[in-house]
DNA sequence: GCGACAG
DNA sequence: ATCTTGTCGC
């Protein structure tokens, strides 16, 4: 378990926050396909928040995308770097996700984030912006449909419909277990939205969450009952 | 101006 | 995100 300060220049407001947004944008590439679900490895990133001891604890968790037995893990703890503020997660759990991710062993492959990439307000979400930074491929798997609208996508497992916003398809609304609700997928940064949809269903064998995600979910959570008071 | 709003 | 027991169902 590695600890983490909040870099240096941080966004302090949100006007700040959103300007670096405005301008990390530009670097998103969003014409890669992406590597095919099933093949090397996938990883998950989440975090866990103690707002009252003012900790937060992140884990990446890289799984073999054939057999999903996890490859390797790691952890890492800070201070909150940013308040919850909707359009503005990225910045609560950037640092410290950005810390996991670099005390892994082995290459994470392609990264799926609790949360959006382009389904967002200025289409720079989480995904996006780990994506960007890492230059990794990702994704963003959320649980909620955040502002945008969609139909309820058909019973079977693998049925989709359009995640919008206004006209523009933002994303997709996925099923991932029969008449289950479903997950909200969005591309993050090399990833189409199809092979997004493709990886996100190849993770989802038996839960609605992808095995990434849940992973990701109870390593943090652990690490976080863990934490001692950060440096 | 008033609500809604990823985690 | 987090606060939280039991309970219904595969």
């Amino acid at each position: 378990m590695t600890t983490v300060r909040i870099p240096a220049g941080w966004p302090a407001t949100e006007e700040q926050a959103r300007a670096v947004q405005d301008e990390l944008r530009e670097r998103v590439v969003l014409d890669e396909p992406g590597p095919p679900p099933g093949t090397g490895h996938v990883s998950g990133v989440d975090v866990a928040y103690d707002d009252r001891r003012d900790v937060v604890a992140a884990a990446a968790v890289v799984l073999d995308a054939t057999t999903l037995e996890v490859v390797a893990e790691a952890t890492a703890v800070g201070r909150i770097s940013f308040p919850y503020v909707p359009g503005l997660l990225a910045f609560r759990e950037i640092p410290t996700v950005l810390a996991a991710l670099d005390a892994l062993p082995c290459p994470p492959g392609l990264v799926v984030c609790d949360g959006y990439g382009l389904a967002h307000p200025r289409r720079f979400g989480l995904a996006s912006h780990l994506g960007v930074l890492t230059g990794l491929p990702t994704i963003g798997v959320a649980k909620n449909p955040f502002t945008f609208t969609h139909d309820d996508p058909d019973t079977p497992r693998g049925s989709t419909s359009a995640l919008l916003a206004g006209s523009e398809e933002v994303g997709r609304a996925l099923r991932t277990r029969e008449a289950v609700k479903p997950v909200f997928v969005s591309v993050g940064h090399r990833v189409s939205l199809d092979n997004a949809c493709a990886h996100t269903l190849a993770l989802t064998p038996s839960y609605r969450l992808p095995e990434t995600t849940r992973r990701a979910d109870a390593l943090c959570r652990k690490a976080l009952r863990e934490a001692t008071y950060p440096a």
